[in-house]
RNA sequence: GGAGAGGUACCCGAGUGGCCAAAGGGGGCAGACUGUAAAUCUGCUGGCGAUGCCUACGGAGGUUCGAAUCCUCCCCUCUCCA
């Protein structure tokens, strides 16, 4: 008999509030539908989007049906929880754009094949024809509204302002519930702590509408051991998608996991044994740089798979401690030859290359002495690149530690 | 609708006629130390082939030799009242 769904998730870490421990643990033995919104606000999810993501796929795993759910709707409102100011508001079309790229990478992580297959939904389905008196009635008048203010999610907002759509959402991210309930069979819906309050809203509405009980699972809020939210670099979101973080890039992400941080993360974002990674917890401190490259390789290759984890982790030794001659994944820019026969200032090199968002980021940077060509220190700004530097046919460009790119010519 | 407060760089926030590309903090970047970690210390942090030029203090005008700062109109946010 396989585990129940509940005690995979509790010891893995990825429950911080359950609506009634015990009801849920009972009907997780059973098989259900439960579901998790994802607002499509960008054209691809993140890494801050990956611990929702894999609790779905241990349920799926565990023998549920996961749906997952696309705001398409909602997200035309933006969710006011926990946020201190107002998200700005989207023009519909870039959202069910957004939707339709983000729908396609749910596949690397749960199946929408066989026997218990997943779902995408998209609310904009129900949302958009509502009629507001019929919705007043039937489902406004089931919200306190001094209970809503009430919750801790819109305590901020209250300080700073809230405007009255915002102040909505809470019913329709009920509502969503209540939808899924009465078309699924949908009983439970997880996400992140934040959304403690608009899940409640959802179980008790479909309590009230439908005198069933549905159960709520949230999510710890999670952030670096230094405190930082997590899934952010300096250049911005860490996403799912090759296009916009490359593999290197997004195994560079895991691997610079804080120490502190690496057994947990090795919970939440691989699907290893808890059992394997309590024996990597205890290997200690010595071992801890195997650890993240463990956490790495798994994580990268769960979202880019397996042969991309492969590269990636060849190219990140070879660069970090010079074994393997492998520099297949790092970012490359391509150079006409002829533009570096003429050569090209050092300064200007990095720019192109977005090592440095601009020329005077990158005189900076070179003259305080972060700036590296084929291992060696750039010594002044205009130091003048051409072929000479080419080394097996390329130039390794480094800024600061560990930003490495390499120049291929075209 | 009325009264008041406010909008300054990535964020918070000081600045009320020139000394302001704008204090301080956070964040970020770099250097040192290290283990591609954390903490710490130091420097940098609008753009530009650059001892100068350009752009910038909510928006548009105006006063002035000179405006983030003064005046006019507009937009937005908050608080209290209705």
């Amino acid at each position: 008999m396989k585990t129940n769904a509940y005690n995979i998730l509790q010891g893995r870490g990825f429950v911080e509030q359950a609506t009634d421990e015990q009801a849920l643990l009972q009907v997780l033995d059973g098989k259900i539908t439960c579901y998790t919104g994802f607002d499509p606000t960008a054209s691809s999810l993140h890494v801050g989007h990956l611990l929702p993501i894999m609790a779905l796929a241990h349920m799926q795993r565990a023998g549920h049906r996961p749906i997952v759910l696309l705001g398409g709707g909602t997200a035309l409102i933006g969710d006011p929880s926990g946020k201190n100011e107002m998200r700005k508001i989207l023009p519909e079309d870039e959202i069910s754009n957004n939707a339709e790229k983000v729908k396609r990478q749910f596949s690397k992580y749960i199946d929408f094949s066989g026997e218990n297959k997943a779902l995408v939904l998209n609310n904009a389905e129900w949302l958009l024809s509502i009629k507001y008196i019929e919705f007043l009635r039937d489902i406004g008048k089931h919200f306190s509204v001094n209970r809503m203010i009430a919750a801790e999610s819109y305590k901020i907002r209250l300080e700073t302002g809230l405007n009255f759509v915002e102040f909505n959402y809470m019913l329709l991210q009920a509502y969503d519930f209540l939808h899924l309930y009465r078309n699924f069979q949908c009983v439970l819906q997880m996400g992140g702590n934040d959304q403690w309050g608009n899940i409640l809203a959802g179980t008790d509405l479909v309590r009230k509408k439908a005198g069933v009980t549905a159960y709520g699972l949230t999510f710890p809020l999670i952030t670096t051991a230094s405190g930082a939210k997590m899934g952010k670099t300096e250049k911005g979101a860490v996403w799912l998608d090759a296009e916009k973080t490359s593999p290197y890039e997004f195994y560079q992400y895991w691997i610079n996991t804080d120490d502190r941080d690496v057994e947990k993360f090795l919970a939440f974002f691989t699907f290893m044994s808890m059992d394997e990674i309590a024996e990597i917890g205890k290997a200690g401190k010595n071992s801890i740089q195997k650890a993240k490259e463990c956490l790495a390789f798994e994580a990268t290759g769960i979202t880019h798979g397996k042969n991309e984890a492969e590269k990636a982790r060849k190219s990140s030794r070879s660069v970090f401690y010079g074994d393997a001659q492998n520099l297949d994944s790092l970012p490359v820019t391509d150079i006409e030859r002829k533009r570096l026969q003429d050569g090209i200032a050092a300064f200007e090199l990095f720019e192109v290359t977005k090592l440095c968002s601009t020329r005077s980021e990158a005189r900076r940077l070179i003259q305080e002495g972060g700036a590296y060509i084929n291992g060696r220190r750039i010594k002044g700004f205009n130091e003048n690149i051409d072929e000479s530097y080419l080394r097996d046919g390329l130039i390794l460009l480094r800024a600061g530690k560990k930003r490495y790119h390499k120049i291929l010519l075209k």
